[in-house]
DNA sequence: TATCATAACTGAACAACGTTCAGTAAAAAA
DNA sequence: TTTTTTACTGAACGTTGTTCAGTTATGATA
């Protein structure tokens, strides 16, 4: 009876090609122009297809959103153990930058776009948000442990330090940059961030 | 030969009607509820029409974009006449959190959304955006004047600055802070401002 | 006042979008 | 071989921004 498993199995490499055919086209031509017609047209099915493997936009978007948090975790984990729990903080500031700005379309759906969910989407959804948010508020806890940020509420703090972070990310992806001289510009956001690690290492 | 001119008079009303008409449903429903047929339905005009008085629909977002940076201006004159640079620079802070949570759709435009704009539209956009900057950076600099941040660069600290109060305002309009229980997270919104004041004050 | 020219406005259409559904083709079960 | 189930698609619907030929209204001209 290996026929219904075989069916299955191609069931989830249809729905597997055309999410990852998606993620691709979001990556290269960003969100706005990754229609439903156009990830058809790439893999060579009618765009009715597509909603046999996902019951709207959303459902693909979400699924795509996933598939960016495992990146998101994979950039985390390259984080490397130091015994210095201020420089593992500095250093999750650069790999998240890192992340970011190669994945700038991942970026976009996970932080910045105004993700219109479903409720049952939003719990797994957070799920993944609170998981990374967590690596930072325990790097936090343990920076505060080894003396450092005396007398600051630990959540506040690691929301502020994600904040400034995140601060940074979005106006140069959404390009609010502008005003300074482009040859300036990258330079600049990485200054940002050194500034910030300064300031929070004299603290 | 007074008719030409109420000719013209009437053609900036009509503009005028246009682009009000737009902001309010702006700031009402929001940019993705915002069409054309909408705004045409509102004034009671043929969607047509609005194309006789703006080129297409970045030219309004455009002019929408200015107008909202001329409100951002006038929250911006309500900082009080204060001695300390410090106390001024953090009364900043709580100005732009006011404005952006006052006219959340306003602040979308002007910092987050992609906004596609035409080269010539860039100039005079980033006139704004920079003039708004130079606020922050001659505040900035006063501090230093008077003895705070020694040995940064007022550039980079200035967007530093920026960037994490602009950070903690995004999260919170594009709704990624749901891994707070919902009752703190406005508060998490101002400690974090907060927080982040107190550590520049004592850097 | 009647005619003409210009300006203001609109209905209908276009292409692209997300989405649905009746219908076709293919495969599995009977 | 027939029947049932599954996989897929073409065509359509309503929405979006946008264009344009054609209509209506208004000021200028005679």
């Amino acid at each position: 009876m290996g026929i219904a498993e075989r069916r299955e199995r191609e069931k989830q490499e249809m729905q597997d090609l055309i999410l990852t055919t998606a993620a691709e086209l979001f990556l290269e031509v960003g969100m706005e122009k990754t229609s439903i017609r156009t990830i058809a047209e790439k893999i060579e099915y009618s765009p009715a297809t597509i909603y046999l493997y996902f019951k709207d936009k959303n459902e693909l978007l979400y699924a795509i959103h996933q598939r960016a948090f495992q990146r998101f975790f994979q950039y985390f984990q390259t984080l490397p153990q130091l015994d210095d729990p201020m420089e593992k903080l500095q250093q999750l500031g650069h790999i998240y930058f890192k992340f970011a700005f190669d994945n700038p379309a991942f970026y976009d759906l996970m932080f910045i776009l105004k993700a219109p969910m479903d409720s049952d989407q939003t719990e797994e959804h957070w799920e993944m948000g609170a998981r990374s948010h967590d690596v930072l508020t325990d790097l936090v806890l343990e920076c505060q442990q080894a003396g450092h940020f005396q007398n600051k509420d630990t959540q506040v703090l690691s929301h502020m330090i994600w904040a400034t972070v995140h601060g940074i990310v979005s106006l140069k992806i959404r390009e609010r940059m502008k005003m300074y001289p482009e040859a300036l510009r990258d330079q600049m956001v990485y200054d940002s961030l050194e500034m910030f690690n300064s300031i929070l290492e004299s603290v």
